[in-house]
DNA sequence: TAGCCTACTTGAAACGTTTCATCTTTCATA
DNA sequence: TATGAAAGATGAAACGTTTCAAGTAGGCTA
């Protein structure tokens, strides 16, 4: 097969001009039905491809959408890029990925290939907040749509409301029955929202002790040793529920308590968590958790970001959604 | 600033000719110091972006791969995209993602779109099997490497060995003592080649017995629904280890082991599962199982992919990499 | 029959690069 | 003082599309 079959090509064989052979692409109506017959048979035939690069080239603009995220191999961005790239098709646009790996440098890569790709848009998980390249490709005026960043009024931006999720999960606790709840996670900055949260609601109910205990990190290991921890304690100073800052924790904390003789889950200890990750309901105990819906995420992403490319004077929004609890065996009732 | 800034605009500011502007962004060495200088300035000034469209289509090669997987949230497929993006890099060529999501529609879409976006190459983990659109791909000359697809001489392709680790794991269980393996999955085609393997081995052992249970499925719910048949039987019957078809058999059928009275892991029954996803190391018991390499896997694509592409005549090449056992406690020896 | 509308079709000009055959300048050498 | 080579700069052509002003038939109306 001739390796260049073009629009040319095609025009010399069915007889017709490029010109016509363009509009059966574009403008079918706009054709008779003898040369549109005569025209897709000799793609057909000659295996022609259009060539979507001059096409953009000449159009100006196109329907790709860079997407940018911290890790692929982390489950919240992985099913965030999916989601993206459902809600992009529903709309006509193809999200094409690419994962920074939480390095300046990839970030920077990425930006740069999707500038000069000119993509329509890009949506942007960024490392380390708002850097001047970014500042940079707003200025020019590239569609520019922030996760998890909130406040820059010179940028379109959707959080997840961290706050509302901590007080979501206490209001639980305490509603069903809770009365010494202890939060579980670090380091503080990280986790602050959640802790912010819950102890909005806590400080307004009279009889309800918060506690802290602290984490490094946020890990299934971290959390087994927290549940050591409070296996430790006399009964008296254990906490009934305990609101762990992020899934991983909590099902270390479940496996430890699981294990012991003496707690019972939910019993003597509920136990939720944040995150809503595909172990979380395969738990020893299915653990209630807070779900971070992708869809909905996703979906104002995509239409900030083509609000943004359809006008360019458009006011930039700074979003932030309300997460969703997710009740399960780990805190039901007594 | 203005809308498009190109080649032609930098030229004229720098009172040079758009060939020079070009050269002093493809061989700046063929450029004086003190053009190279003015140009590059005029280039900041102006805010300039080279658009990659033009190049490519004037170029008629690009430096893009095209990746399609059955689905991001998928942890190994994200750990493969990862593991593609990182030994892409490394070559120069960026590699964009796409999620057929199992859905023979999306996986043609993705292949048209890159198709017509001139990707240099593709790497394709087909839905079901090779499709007439990809013998198509081929016949027009499109580098295509295929994962876990083996045996068609018309195509590159790179697949686990997944009988060899069935071997392996068999292997590890008996020289650790275990004389009743117990293979727990199903359905059955879909975990033969881990059957098989372990039947090679297990066939060449004297006093080694090998029992299968069957599952519906390859979920955590499954193995725990395992583990209370396994608890159930007399002590006599039950197996000394059992190899899972994957983590998640093995993750539920631990989960449902460590929690009886009378079955302790490793030294009554060891677990071995397979994938070794995120959670095995992090398991109550720490889980043994079976790694494929994403590293290995996503560079040997990429060699192929491109070796495809720099010499059409190039040998197509089947291979098949050996997976990697990683032993924890689950299977340590008693 | 002239006039006009409709329905198609045409071909050249862009889009922003890279490439390449030429041209110009400079400078060392015979 | 020629001669030539080396180094740098030039500008038109090409890449494969879309767009659009202009052209051609054919048929309908007056």
């Amino acid at each position: 097969m001739d390796r260049s079959v073009g629009i040319r090509e095609v025009a010399e064989a069915a007889r017709v001009s490029v010109g016509t052979v363009s509009n059966v692409l574009n403008k079918p109506d706009r054709v008779s039905q003898a040369t549109l017959d005569r025209v897709l048979g000799v793609m057909d035939g000659l295996g022609f491809v259009r060539n979507g690069l001059a096409r953009q080239l000449r159009m100006g603009t196109g329907t790709t959408l860079g997407m940018i995220v911290l890790n692929v191999a982390n489950p919240f961005f992985a099913d965030l890029a999916h989601a993206c790239e459902a809600a992009g098709e529903r709309v006509g646009q193809t999200v094409v990925l690419g994962s920074s790996d939480q390095l300046e440098a990839r970030e920077d890569r990425y930006l740069d290939l999707f500038e000069e790709q000119r993509v329509r848009g890009m949506l942007v998980a960024p490392i380390d907040g708002i850097t001047p390249r970014m500042r940079q490709l707003r200025a020019r005026g590239m569609p520019l749509v922030l996760f998890d960043i909130h406040g820059d009024p010179g940028f379109c931006s959707i959080t997840l409301d961290g706050r509302a999720g901590g007080a979501m999960v206490a209001r639980h606790l305490i509603e069903t029955g809770r009365r010494h709840i202890a939060f579980l996670g670090g380091p503080r900055h990280q986790v602050e929202d959640r802790w912010l949260g819950a102890q909005d609601v806590c400080a307004g109910n009279q009889g309800v002790r918060l506690s802290h205990v602290d984490t490094r990190d946020q890990t299934i290991a971290e959390g087994r040793a927290a549940g050591a921890v409070i296996e430790a304690m006399a009964k008296s100073e254990r906490p009934d529920a305990v609101f762990a800052a992020n899934d991983l924790l909590a099902l270390g904390l479940l496996q430890a308590l699981v294990l012991s003789e003496d707690i019972r889950v939910p019993e003597d200890i509920a136990v939720v968590g944040y995150d809503d990750i595909d172990y979380a309901q395969s738990a020893v105990v299915p653990l209630s958790t807070v779900r971070q819906s992708t869809e909905l995420l996703a979906e104002r992403a995509i239409e900030l970001v083509l609000a943004e490319s359809n006008d360019p004077e458009h006011e930039h929004q700074q979003l932030r959604l309300p997460p969703e609890l997710m009740v399960r065996d780990s805190s039901a009732p007594r």
